[in-house]
DNA sequence: GAGCGATGTGGAATCGATTTCATAAATACA
DNA sequence: TGTATTTATGAAATCGATTCCACATCGCTC
């Protein structure tokens, strides 16, 4: 309510002063510094955040991007992130886009009009959006664990083409020769999982196995897509199904496994899965998952020091190690 | 970069006119109009969130408080809120206390220097804290959940109490006389999940059965909780265990149920465990959870409706259905 | 006792928008 | 024709902090 100027008029002191005050520079005499308290008291004042950010052109904001939070592994890095971006004076604004454009767009957009110092984007709808807004700002924006093949653009980038072949080769290893794929986005070669995509397709050929469209499901992103897979493979007749499935998270695969074991389908004697993620509930299930693990809290790290060095922070590299690792439970 | 001065000088017209365009006033000649736009595309020119801000006196965000967000239920919750706050234009920035007073203190602060023009409190640290603050501005707080019993602080309560007695009845309608209890805070009268509390103590003493402190858990909050529950439990002698255990949410149960099943202690036939909140994946657990379902999204339109009716909007009032319903699945 | 650096202070400009107020032309109305 | 009313516009004040600049005082040195 009250603001520094009144604070200043009943201190009997400039405002400057009173900046001075509040900001711990020095060179104020105690006689004044007294009455400032006494008046900040008095008024119950607590200086405007946001005519300190118009002054300072700053926000103190990062925002956060992510497709869905429900998703548990975006729940886990959104969680890393925020207690370390508010370990660092951040206060963090999130948003989900539900896979829609325009939402990503918009929130975008928020770099450009300042409310935000900095962007970290967990997931990415539309390449070229994010290409534009990233070259006008390129020290605000860090892609995380999404890769946009330009130099301007600073991102964090696991090697998910090699944990899927090792996932794919893991179950090779198993016996499984008509191995199944499920994928969150399209199985074109351009855009979102495009490097699972490649392994899979890579993989086969290694191996000399067939890319069977029947054995290709897009667009599997949540538990209830997982059930509506298994009603898919289960109409498969029996001598066409697949003997294993590797997919693209613990939440397809969770679902999934809970329809097939229903529908008498075991697993993985019938047909084994693969999750990815490792989620916290992976262990849990019924079947407790094989999954690939990812280093949530690395992760964050890394992309956390890359935005706020960007920014003008200086921090000791934490140099985390980001590498992918197989974690081998009973699913698969 | 551009400011609105720059545009109104290269259109060769006043700031003021350009303010009217850019918040479609009418009474702008269609000459004038065709500058602006054109200025403003050559400058890609975007307005400062921030200026308006500070001359607006609100900013359009809305803070949301959740102890962990990784708690599936807040996770849950926090997602219901986001969609619906968003929708309605609202940025969210989010902030997780993590039981910790100060970081809520901090929280509320922000509410002060205006940084947010409203606060729902989905967890409660700190009542006394809480309610200092609300007392100041009681039309920008909502808490969510959390009852601080004072007039000037709007809640969105649900029978908790009702709910726990439900849940234990339920219980001993299946013959459990041995009822033991899981509480994420402490099992004193006042604070946290005190109504729940007293739900419990009120079955005992309505059934005429003891109270055991031997079987009442405090801090119970994780997965982890839940399997160190398990060997607590074990550790006690045969005759003097518990016949079924009340939790106070799902991931207390579902650790629990993991360890005391990896112990040879079958769930439900040696010990029913009844969980709370009915996450997304109390139903594909090894042993689906019999537990209590809350109404995520009716329990966030209701929050969003009280804050933002509060902050001058006028919505139509959705009247959400707020009841507790149990849902019997297998562990219970 | 003139000159210099350290200490201490406040008026006014600034950040970038919105809004008040004053003003004027065009149009409607009587 | 004279008076309202509508349409159209911009200079300047405003929101609440920070910071530049100008200035004053004190103690110290040469």
């Amino acid at each position: 309510m009250a603001t520094i100027s009144e604070i200043a008029k009943r201190a009997g002191v400039g405002t400057t002063t009173v900046s001075r005050y509040l900001n711990h520079h020095p060179y104020i005499s105690a006689e004044k510094k007294a009455k400032i308290e006494a008046a900040i008291k008095a008024l119950d004042y607590t200086p405007s955040a946001i005519a300190t950010q118009l002054r300072h052109q700053t926000t103190n904001n990062i925002g956060v991007l992510v497709s869905r939070i429900t998703n548990p592994f975006f729940t886990a890095l959104f969680d890393a992130l925020e207690r370390q971006l508010h370990n660092y004076g951040y206060q963090v604004m999130v948003m989900q886009t539900y896979d829609d454009e325009h939402s990503e767009r918009a929130f975008l957009n928020q770099i450009k009009n300042k409310q935000m110092d900095g962007l970290i984007l967990a997931s990415v709808e539309n390449a070229t959006s994010v290409l534009q807004v990233a070259q006008e700002f390129p020290k605000r924006i860090v892609l995380l664990n999404e890769n946009i093949a330009d130099p301007n653009i600073r991102a964090i980038v696991l090697n998910h083409y090699q944990a899927t072949l090792d996932g794919l080769n893991y179950l090779y290893a198993k016996g499984c020769r008509r191995i199944a794929y499920a994928t969150g986005g399209d199985f074109s070669q351009k855009g979102h999982g495009q490097e699972r995509n490649n392994a899979y397709r890579d993989f086969l050929a290694q191996q000399h196995l067939p890319e069977n469209p029947d054995w290709i499901f897009q667009q599997q992103h949540t538990i209830a897509d997982g059930q509506q897979l298994a009603r898919q493979l289960q109409a498969l007749p029996k001598d066409r199904r697949p003997d294993a499935i590797f997919t693209n998270s613990d939440e397809i695969a969770m679902g999934l496994i809970g329809a097939l074991m229903k529908a008498g389908i075991r697993v993985p004697a019938d047909m084994a899965v693969m999750g990815y993620d490792d989620q916290p509930m992976a262990a849990y299930l019924e079947v407790p998952l094989t999954t690939i693990h990812q280093p949530i809290e690395e992760m964050a790290q890394a992309a956390v020091y890359q935005l706020l060095t960007c920014l003008g922070q200086t921090l000791t590299d934490p140099k985390p190690d980001l590498t992918l690792k197989l974690v081998p439970r009973s699913s698969a």
